[in-house]
DNA sequence: AATGAATTGTGAAATAATGCACATGAGTGG
DNA sequence: CCACTCATGTGCATTATTTCACAATTCATT
């Protein structure tokens, strides 16, 4: 349809960096911001910033700037985050709790509409946000009665697969995969990992060749 | 010191990938993998696992593969996960608390050692694991004593940059930042982002393409 | 209206990362 | 010991991403 001419990942990516700062600054007042002051918030070279902002129109005024309430809600229009999503975890544990729990993802109009456990000793118990956790056995129907579209898999490993498919049957359009395995998908599915213990691993590397030098 | 041509950091990200499945392949036994294989699981190209290594040395025997036991080793060797590493985390909100409770950590060697929080009313509470929360003022000081290596920050985005600088103050030598904003770093440090709104907001992006078509 | 300063949008150059394809060495079977 | 198969390690081509550098546009000032 339009001229869709690949838009890199690491865009993407980025589109949602710069949309932080900006909504600090719309609440502060500012009117108007350059690429140059954006790049330094974001820690990434001003070209950056003009070239994505590029691919998807003309956003900016030459020798002016950007407005910002304007940009930030071009962005949000280009992220699809300018309306809400629904969701719903799958491993209740830990860490799949605090996310449930967390106010950040409501506030960013991510509603989680349902959380599943395989243990049988965890479902029925109710959660603080008012949601039951319930059995894994019922993800497909679940998930496709109350329409979700986005799933979170906060499982062990080794049930990430499994889980990955009942989401795919209750037609989930996109996993969230906080484990360490990488899952395969059969249906057209958008997949993205979030393996904490990725980001550990690198951290330490970096750690290490600094302390060697 | 050795050849350090720079090596490129999707290549740490990736080592750290192919550990996991090693890991489970060494339980169940199988004494050998070849490149195809290891890269199928990772969903990666199998050139790209060979490249990879390389960059480290040759682990491989030609006609034969990785002997699984040995890769693992030598990947440990390589991103210094073969010990243990001291962390502290500040902001124990839904998923600060989360974090600290969850059993991967541990697991693989990150130790957590102290909790921080700049809430009056959390201070004093004790945690499951046996941490008593602590007042963030005292940061530096307590980081410094325990020869904590690595902060992770889940405060809210606003506390981010001063509580960096508390951690730096302490001698903290890395940061995992799953906060909104960019952290910006006096001393050297290695800094990392895990802000999870922009993995959703990735995530909904590509969901919103798919449905275009 | 003309000059100067600021800042965008973008082609082209530079840099980085990936993937191909093949020479090379290892194991196997006759 | 030769021929054949398998799978690594790697030079090179390809593709992707970033950065530079500059023409074009806006605004302020005189």
């Amino acid at each position: 349809m339009s001229k869709d001419s690949k838009i890199p990942n690491p865009t993407i990516q980025r589109l949602a960096i710069y949309s932080r700062p900006l909504e600090i600054l719309l609440e502060s007042g500012l009117p108007v911001m350059s690429s140059e002051k954006l790049a330094g918030l974001c820690g990434v070279n001003p070209a950056q910033v003009r070239k994505d902002l590029a691919y998807f129109g003309e956003f900016g005024i030459r020798g002016v700037g950007y407005d910002v309430r304007d940009l930030l809600q071009a962005i949000k229009g280009i992220l699809a985050t300018d309306r809400e999503w629904a969701l719903c975890i799958v491993g209740m544990g830990h860490l799949g709790s605090g996310l449930v729990q967390s106010e950040n993802f409501k506030k960013r109009g991510y509603m989680v509409k349902a959380a599943f456990d395989s243990d049988a000793g965890k479902v029925g118990r109710k959660l603080a946000c008012g949601l039951t956790i319930q059995s894994a056995s019922g993800i497909s129907q679940t998930v496709r009665k109350l329409g979700i579209e986005i799933g979170l898999i906060t499982t062990p490993p080794h049930e990430a697969q499994r889980v990955a498919h009942l989401l795919q049957e209750g037609n989930v359009g996109a996993i969230l995969n906080f484990t360490t395995i990488q899952i395969r998908t059969r249906k057209k599915c958008v997949i993205e990992n979030a393996d904490l213990s990725v980001k550990f691993e690198n951290l330490v590397y970096h750690l290490e060749q600094l302390d060697k030098v």
